[in-house]
DNA sequence: CAAAATTACTAAACCGATTTAGTAAATCCA
DNA sequence: TGGATTTACTAAATCGGTTTAGTAATTTTG
């Protein structure tokens, strides 16, 4: 069997204690016994139990990452932003992916939390069926808590971009290019990200008195085939189509140029397209993308670094908001429009 | 505090044994006992401690993951297989990921033992200076293991393709297209898969009587600006050039098209491209990339699947090798060589 | 040089669960 | 009816660490 604390304390003729404080680097050993201890934890080659450890100290060493999904270009940046950074200071990530299920998403949240994490950074889901009693009870349980995102009425640490300013630049961007019929591709009813960044397109256009066309305003799931089957559609329609189309995501966008591309349709010139993300890929597809970079990986390690420093100090539970800048990327999707 | 065990005996007026019996729904107790337990549990919303079970236990529901990199479209599917699966079957998992660093990888073992996790799944590093005593100390303890990858001399469950044969498949492929002057963007050197394919490059060459020219042979990083560096490199060269290039994986074939794309040769009539993974993009890149079919998904799935076999069948440690199917995804970067 | 302070060390309690061994009461069965 | 089982329950040990409180020996200090 696995050696123990006690199994060293015997071999080194010591109490548990001595050896307890020769592995956490304490004083109250005398040079002699701790170097008679570390040479016997060498020599059997003794890693000590975190789990033993963390019910003693109440502390795992771990924290939670909830994310939408992992296969996602955007989210597996952002993973890696927060793996790093906790990777840095000593943390451990335990991966939970909702992939877009509400229940999915508290029950993990309930495995992390009985697992002990030190801390969660979540991606929320944001539908009808949200009612947010996880983030109601982490809250309560004064449990440090990152949220990429922003849910009204809760006060909890964000990291993200401003999407209403992001998407309403995006589209700024667009009417500047001479483009007034704009469609927008847009997310999904469970995302909060996509509620915004619709929220800054209508405001674009009203600022620049262009009027909002229920027609041109097609919610997409965020993946390459639904923007192209959304494109298909919408250009195959008998009504004034749209001279551009910002779309929710980079995944999107890419679907759509695929489907303009199949149906003989230019793009930049017939129809603009700009994406939102900044995926790598997006510089390597067919027409390179136009695109407003989220930066992934910056919210990941930002995020990671937040809720760290409030793990270390969970004396003074300050809420922060840190609002990170987002850029428009131009590449060859998106031209003006004559 | 967070409720405990004994907090909740003291509500209930019984003893944490009885407790502990209605909380792993065995039997012991009365009905009239288990309910009233049960109230006072979803009365104070009680969340066990999953590390103080796993102490008593010794079992902590939760394996290891390590891969080389977290953002790569290809290990991004691995890890969504082995998250679905380990979801499914009731495991959380750890995530690692060495980046390409020998001692990175030792040390992330070193803290998922620590962890006590059940069990672990690597995909590992193989340069020189791996000498694999992590692998070596894991199969001592006994230690539940599947490599994705072949590590020879150590005997471990493994989950892969047969990436010699689907090498020398692709490389086939390309002569059956007619082409006799073949290059290979090979994998780096840390790479168990990309020494394997060369293998398989070799081989295809020598079988079908043709040269293996040392010029035609470039070790590339396998990023997507590594192989548009190299293939600047190559195609500026005053040698008699190849007509064809198979690549490590689709990034660096990615990276290549765009190379060529940008010294005016024609991809695939001048020049034939093909790819490595079949990561997603492959099918929307300027050029749709003909390439060989990784399982990403699959594999993760398989492995997690056979860690978790071996897991709950500790008393037999049979070893287990998966070989995944690959399979030729034909597009348009390769063409017939006249 | 004696009292005070420091150093080196350990026994025992504790973290929050499970499990074993044991007891009292209820039920079975012949 | 009365001994054997079964049922319902609990006290205490255990998992592998940390921490507290205490003791004996050594060093400091005025």
């Amino acid at each position: 069997m696995r050696m123990t604390i006690s199994d060293i304390a015997k071999l080194a003729n010591v109490s548990k204690s001595a050896v307890s404080i020769v592995l956490n680097n304490k004083s109250g050993v005398s040079e002699k016994t701790r170097s008679k201890v570390l040479a016997i934890i060498e020599k059997y080659n003794y890693n000590p139990s975190q789990i033993a450890q963390s019910l003693a100290i109440r502390e795992t060493k771990s924290i939670g990452l909830i994310i939408k999904e992992i296969d996602n270009p955007y989210f597996a940046k952002l993973m890696r932003g927060v793996y790093d950074e906790c990777s840095n200071l000593g943390y451990s990530v335990l991966l939970g992916s909702s992939e877009l299920s509400t229940e999915k998403e508290t029950e993990i949240i309930k495995t992390l939390v009985s697992k002990r994490v030190d801390g969660v950074i979540i991606s929320p889901l944001q539908s009808e069926e949200s009612d947010f009693t996880y983030l109601h009870n982490l809250l309560n349980d004064n449990y440090p808590v990152v949220v990429l995102g922003i849910i009204t009425n809760y006060s909890t640490n964000v990291v993200d971009i401003d999407h209403i300013k992001a998407a309403y630049d995006a589209v700024t961007y667009l009417i500047n290019h001479g483009h007034k019929r704009i469609a927008h591709f847009a997310g999904p009813v469970h995302s909060g990200h996509g509620q915004r960044r619709l929220e800054g397109y209508k405001q674009a256009l009203i600022d620049n008195s262009l009027q909002i066309d229920k027609n041109y305003i097609v919610p997409v799931e965020p993946y390459t085939p639904n923007g192209y089957e959304a494109g298909k559609e919408l250009f195959s329609k008998n009504i004034e189509l749209p001279t551009a189309v910002f779309c929710y995501n980079d995944l999107v966008a890419i679907g759509l140029i695929n489907a303009l591309t199949e149906l003989g349709i230019d793009v930049p010139n017939s129809v603009s397209v700009m994406g939102f993300d900044n995926i790598d890929f997006g510089k390597y597809v067919k027409i390179p993308l136009t695109t407003i970079q989220m930066p992934a990986y910056e919210i990941g390690k930002t995020a990671a670094n937040l809720l760290i420093k409030q793990i270390n100090n969970s004396s003074s539970p300050l809420v922060e908001k840190v609002i990170l800048e987002h850029k428009i990327i131009e590449r060859n999707s998106v031209s003006q429009n004559s």
